[in-house]
DNA sequence: CTTATTTCAGATGAACTGAAATGC
DNA sequence: CGCATTTCAGTTTATCTGAAATAA
């Protein structure tokens, strides 16, 4: 019975490749992200880990030499927001910080041996649960799939943080 | 110099699609859902909406009859917290609730004629915002994402709620 | 009797805003 | 000086856990 939204007359412009009656790309991406994040909590809640807190770890290990300020921006919260993880984490002793002394502000963020291990252990449990989502797809799909989803973030960079 | 990770002669399991070096597939989809957060949150701001709550709107959009509990499995929240945003919803004018009289312990919700037209109101930015995502793809490419992500919701919908 | 939904109450954590100190 | 990073302090808000009432 709650059918019409749209005035009589006018009609609703939809994004491309979005149909009449389907959930929109944007809501799908939506619905995805939080059963993987689910799922990742999950995973990583013996070690008292958010998934947050583990993909975090995740960015420090790909990218050494970033501080906590640039951590923040890449999560989309604020810099004192992101120095409260940062002290948690520190306090578990999976990163530790050091002056750079290039820039004397910046203290960049480091894996200590205890992190790396910590993310050693949950290497296989992590790409497992993303062999579960991918498991309906080809090797060429999932291919085309991070193709199209690192091309989504880049068009959308101009509003991510830096 | 932090670059090993595995111990020599062990090497690390990487999921499938995945190469050496690059970001997993869970992270860039979740740091495209971020930019999506937030881009849509600064667009629905203007009514005092946050993303979570908008996309709420379009999920009893397009399924009428839904219960707060229902909506709550669907979002990854408890009852109570979406008992909450229910509550904020209503107080805005945008949903209203009434007795499933085949199961008198349900309250199902709806949106209102306001809540419909706030959707409307916010429809050609909402799908300009996915255009600008799918800028850089060819209308099969969109396609096939959405077959994909399709795919990978179905695939975690073990974990999944309900 | 068991289960799902809703509501009430209280606790907690994660985020925010604002402001100050430091160093480029 | 202006700007970025970090830290300190206080606040808010969203979420959680636990428990009770209702109804199937």
């Amino acid at each position: 019975m709650p059918k019409s939204q749209a005035e009589p007359g006018e009609r609703a412009r939809l994004s491309r490749g979005t149909l009449e009656g389907e959930p929109t790309l944007l809501y799908v991406m939506k619905q995805v992200e939080l059963a993987v994040r689910s799922a990742l909590d999950d995973i990583v809640r013996p070690d008292g880990l958010t998934a947050l807190q583990y993909t975090a770890l995740t960015v420090l290990e790909r990218h050494p030499n970033l501080t906590s300020a640039q951590l923040a921006r890449n999560s989309f919260v604020t810099a004192q927001a992101m120095a409260d993880m940062v002290s948690a984490l520190r306090d578990l002793g999976l990163i530790e910080r050091h002056r750079d002394e290039r820039d004397r502000r910046r203290l960049v963020l480091a894996l200590t041996p205890e992190g790396r291990k910590l993310l050693s252990r949950y290497r296989d449990q992590v790409s497992a649960l993303e062999d579960r989502m991918l498991v309906g797809l080809t090797d060429r799909q999932i291919g085309q799939l991070r193709e199209s989803l690192l091309s989504c973030r880049a068009a959308l960079s101009g509003h991510l943080p830096h």
